[in-house]
RNA sequence: GGUGGGGUGGCAGAGUGGUUGAAUGUACCGGUCUUGAAAACCGGCAGGCCCGUCAGGGUCUCGAGGGUUCGAAUCCCUCCCCCACCGCCA
């Protein structure tokens, strides 16, 4: 969320905000909204001030007149019993003012508090403006030896690929069937060699985070109260996105959501405190089983792994100081973390800064990289596939917008209260991440070539099929 | 799931209707003393919001929400969480 007073005085930064980001949001109504909720808190506050301001001089003497009251009688008791009215009857009326700006507060207050939420983190300047994916800007691609983006598959390798679906069938990694029997649609079952694979991606990626990159790993709950997402952001506006557990409906407890990603545990960790300096900066990374709905993508990416309800992913976080420079550089760490695995496992990837139009709410500036998958994309003249770029990772970098919602703050060398910084990026997402590894590294007869690095996590298995 | 106990400042721990945002201890920061450190002593030490150029002022917060009252950390209701024991159990 924004800061409100930052808001005030520069209400331009957030209207083109939210129009940059291509968003909905009414900058001035929130405005107007909350001028009046501040008209509001002062003729409350100035009305409390009077009546705690009585209450304390005549406090007292109600109490001693009570006192005197319990051994009274008669005419005694008729006079005090008098004083004692009048003096109550002072603060009557200021109680009545507080009562009815409380109204006018819940009339508006619900209304300011959506629109408050919904105000988007401005992009940075570098940032270019656009729609949406389509005018994201490719910053560099990477292939390894012998990989040339110019030519097709066949041209590269010497024979026509297999999609990841072929393969997984062919060597039985994956059941979509007997998923879909299970969970229903955009459900899968990974199976014998292939939930090894799965998971020595994910093992590999933790491993590589801890003893590489000095990331502590965690574990982290993955059924969440609506307030960790919405403090980390996805909420409102992702609630369609989430699984909804109603525990309310049954009479005690509360709702929880399934998180679509770890960061959400992650970040959600130190809401609420106050950080010593040299805590900073947190680095910290999780694997944790993923759901997300889907919703709004009926019909898209309907086959295979590529977008599925639950998956894995392990993801890290950065929470450091509120600096610009200190975030810049975090987020360079981070994204040649994944680059460092991309390549050691022989993939082909692409980065691309995502314009305006593709960011959300929460993030001020996101890298994605897009992995080269052989088996997407439209047939060429061969038959087979053209193959194409897909979303593997997203790397963002939040500013403050994050931690001030989840009241995430530390106090800075001058003794100010701060509200950190924020970055998240995958590390690895499988099985998504298993289409162009098998993709990549097929065989002419179908056998795949498990990367070097993933081996010591499937028991020394250098080849399947 | 049952029964009982409990949630107060970084931690510990007073406080059961009225100058208590909160005693005291401890931790932490600054100072005195010391060659240095420790000890001792002195001082400081919650956050949010609103108003104000500043100085400062006001208001809210004792698990959360609601209620009673002129006035609530203190009384009532609902919920959440923690601890102990019993039951059940991956």
């Amino acid at each position: 969320m924004i800061d409100l007073k930052d808001l005030r005085e520069n209400p331009d930064r957030y209207r083109n905000a939210v129009r940059d980001k291509c968003m909905d949001v009414d900058v001035d109504r929130l405005l107007a909204l909350d001028e009046a909720r501040r008209a509001i808190l002062t003729r409350q506050e100035t009305a409390r001030s009077e009546q705690n301001k009585i209450s304390k001089e005549i406090g007292p003497t109600i109490g001693q007149l009570k006192g005197k009251l319990k051994g009274a009688a008669g005419d005694e008791k008729d006079r005090l019993e008098i004083e004692i009215a009048t003096l109550e009857s002072k603060p009557a009326e200021l109680k009545a003012i507080v009562a009815e700006e409380e109204r006018h507060m819940q009339a508006i207050e619900p209304e300011w508090k959506a629109l408050w939420l919904q105000v988007p983190q401005p992009p940075t300047d570098e940032v270019p403006k656009g729609k949406g994916s389509d005018d994201n800007v490719e910053v560099r691609r990477w292939a390894p030896a012998g990989w040339d983006f110019k030519k097709s598959f066949a041209e590269n390798r010497g024979f026509k690929p297999r999609t990841h679906l072929e393969l997984v069938k062919m060597h039985g990694l994956v059941d979509f069937e007997r998923g879909v029997k299970i969970g229903g649609t955009r459900h899968y079952v990974m199976w014998g060699l292939g939930m090894r694979l799965h998971q020595a991606v994910l093992r590999y990626a933790v491993d590589f985070m801890a003893d590489k990159r000095g990331f502590t790993p965690m574990g982290v709950p993955v059924l969440v109260k609506e307030e960790c997402m919405i403090g980390t952001g996805f909420f409102p506006a992702g609630r369609e996105q989430a699984y909804h557990i109603e525990e309310s409906k049954r009479g005690s407890g509360h709702d929880m959501f399934l998180t679509g990603t770890g960061e959400v545990g992650l970040m959600g960790l130190h809401a609420d405190e106050i950080l010593h300096m040299d805590q900073l900066p947190l680095k910290y990374c999780t694997v944790s089983t993923c759901f997300r709905r889907e919703a709004g993508a009926a019909g898209k990416d309907t086959a295979g792994l590529y977008r599925i309800h639950q998956f894995d992913k392990v993801e890290q976080i950065v929470v450091c100081k509120a600096d610009d420079a200190e975030s810049r550089a975090w987020h360079k760490q981070m994204i040649e973390s994944v680059e460092m695995i991309l390549q050691s496992m022989g993939l082909a990837y692409r980065l691309l800064q995502c314009c305006t139009g593709d960011l959300g709410v929460k993030n001020e500036d996101m890298i994605d990289i897009e992995s080269w998958m052989p088996g997407r994309g439209a047939n060429g003249p061969d038959g087979a596939p053209t193959g194409e770029f897909g979303e593997t990772h997203s790397a963002s970098r939040l500013n403050d917008f994050q931690c001030r919602r989840l009241n995430l703050r530390y106090k800075d060398e001058a003794g100010k209260m701060r509200f950190a910084y924020a970055l998240n990026n995958t590390v690895a997402a499988s099985p998504r991440i298993l289409i162009p590894l098998l993709e990549m590294h097929q065989q002419a007869d179908g056998s795949v070539i498990v990367p070097e690095v993933l081996r010591p996590y499937m028991g020394g298995i250098a080849k399947i099929g």
